[in-house]
DNA sequence: GTCTATAGCTCGATAGAC
DNA sequence: GTCTATCGAGCTATAGAC
């Protein structure tokens, strides 16, 4: 994780991440058979870890976007994943990217969940597409804040930028 | 561009490049004494021709913002410069990444441009934050859209996207 | 101004000893 | 299960001929 959000998947090495944990490259390779596989391995013990610690029920409607804000203000203490996510997500997009599959799936699950949220927490109609436009903004704040406050942390506060898009956003709809 | 838009900075190779424009890679690197050289250069040359397309007179306050929209209307029709800049400015917060400066000032003129246009828009005091907050969620917006759309073009409106938040960020800061 | 040639790396992956 | 050794490929940069 440490490797591949410092430098990225290509620039990052085996021999480097063998280091790390006190084995020699070859040593790496015997648990995972490629560093592609290595890095889909990477981020999908992150989801596990994640879900896991999410609990057994997902907050819903409104509770769920207040959930969001508080992610964003959680992330200013956790460096690593943040850079690790900024990095790959973005780098997915480049040519025969081994993660392009991952992120492609994983933004498609986050819009339909922040989608139904919105939808709820402003009693909108399922048809209307202005929850997907609200719920694709959202989410793209967060990615775009993280970028910015990588480069420089002190500029940013993405607490409160978050709080201001989904509050103004939900303001709005409800009117 | 298309190089470095289609495989990020690490990934693209100067045999690559010098392929494209008919050169030997040694001839590329006759013109530009280094790698990184011809990735700043670049950067560079994109800035200048935006600025001389822009025109003489930047637009101001609610224009400006309204500019921002055409922007990211515009931005659906030239892939190859979003797709450079999204992936090029994610992979500027790597380790040693030689467009790091580069993005770190941009997006610093970036924020002082959106927040002036935002305190103007509002009629807000030269010292309220909340403009400041809402400029950086507007610039995250745009960037954030930009990586989910190159994923996946038919499941992001970025226009729409776009307009939604800074129309539901005014109204929020001008009540 | 453009080339060939090559130095000097680093890399991922494999083979096979222990 | 972990290692050493090595293959074959890729890379940037430099030297020097033309």
């Amino acid at each position: 994780m440490d490797a591949f959000a410092a430098r990225g998947y290509n620039n990052a090495s085996l021999a480097e991440i063998a280091d790390r944990v006190g084995l020699t490259q070859a040593g790496v390779l015997h648990y995972f058979r490629s560093k592609s596989l290595l890095l889909t391995s990477v981020l999908e013990l992150r989801d596990e870890t994640d879900i896991e610690q999410l609990g057994t029920e997902r907050p819903h409607g409104l509770e769920f976007l207040r959930h969001l804000v508080d992610t964003a203000r959680r992330n200013a203490e956790r460096e690593g994943i943040v850079r690790l996510y900024a990095v790959l997500s973005a780098e997915s997009v480049t040519d025969d990217h081994p993660a392009q599959v991952y992120f492609r799936d994983r933004y498609a699950g986050l819009r339909a969940f922040v989608t139904d949220a919105v939808t709820e927490a402003c009693g909108l109609d399922a048809s209307d597409i202005r929850a997907r436009t609200a719920a694709n903004a959202v989410i793209a704040v967060m990615d775009g804040l993280q970028v910015q406050w990588l480069l420089e942390p002190g500029a940013v506060d993405m607490t409160a930028s978050t709080g201001l898009v989904i509050d103004s956003i939900l303001a709005g709809l409800r009117r």
